[in-house]
DNA sequence: CTGCATGCAAAAACTTTGCATCGCA
DNA sequence: TGCGATGCAAAGTTTTTGCATGCAG
């Protein structure tokens, strides 16, 4: 699976507004136990294989105020289903992804950070985000 | 720093594949007269407006046959709708797209590919490739 | 002629929304 | 108890697909 699961997520407070429910607790816990990208329909079906009943919509609803207020990223990839994966805090990281067996590696990369946002000034831009991944195939699945 | 485009690309064929119809010409001709990103929607009722007659199936068909040869670059908004753009050079390249007017800057990274490639090797990844993208609102939208 | 490409419309896939009910606070 | 949260299903979007017909080669 992957090489780094770290504990201490779960000290992060959801921090949504609201109240706090069964079904809110139950999405952020299936996304604290994940270290990568799932999307709302992947998440939906795991929490009801694990017989949390949590009805589509309100996944989407959960994700949607998560990802209004910031604490999940969402990335959307090219077969047209939106992946949303827990933000820990505000620093940006990116992925390194087998095609093949989906392994992931999680990286930092500081100098690209400052270079985007540096390129992104030079043409007046602010606000700027951005996304990296990396795919490849992994040494196992390359041999 | 460059997002000039080259020449050398007047070679590479518009579609390869398949006959030469109308609508091909039509939606090639549509998206070389184009700067910037457009959706298959969007495309569809350009030309329509033109009197250019292509279906929107057709429009997907087409603009997913480019997409496939690698003609053209597909872009994923947080919006939902998928947009396109002649692929001006087949080398690798970035984006920098202004999240509200939608002006792009085209550009590559060589440091970053270096980078990329460096890492992905290090790791043990054979046949790379990555995707980055680089967001934010350009001088015009940030006033 | 032959068969790939197209048009049309229905279907699929994903996400949002209306409304009545439920359950935290 | 009150009001936000949820469930259900229907609506909305975007994109794909089945099938008969049309046109390029």
């Amino acid at each position: 699976m992957n090489q780094e699961s770290d504990a201490e997520r779960s000290s992060t407070q959801p921090a949504p507004r609201g109240r706090s429910t069964r079904q809110k607790r139950a999405v952020w816990a299936a996304l604290s136990a994940l270290e990568d990208f799932i999307s709302a329909q992947d998440l939906h079906r795991l929490l009801s294989e694990r017989g949390e009943q949590v009805s589509l919509a309100t996944v989407y609803r959960i994700l949607q105020a998560h990802q209004e207020e910031g604490s999940v990223d969402v990335l959307r990839p090219d077969d047209g289903e939106a992946v949303y994966r827990l933000c820990e805090r505000q620093e940006h990281h990116h992925h390194l992804v087998c095609r093949s067996c989906g392994l992931t590696v999680e990286f930092a990369a500081p100098d690209i950070e400052a270079w985007a946002a540096q390129f992104a000034a030079e043409h007046g831009f602010t606000e700027q985000h951005h996304t990296l991944e990396v795919f490849g195939l992994c040494a196992d699945c390359s041999a």
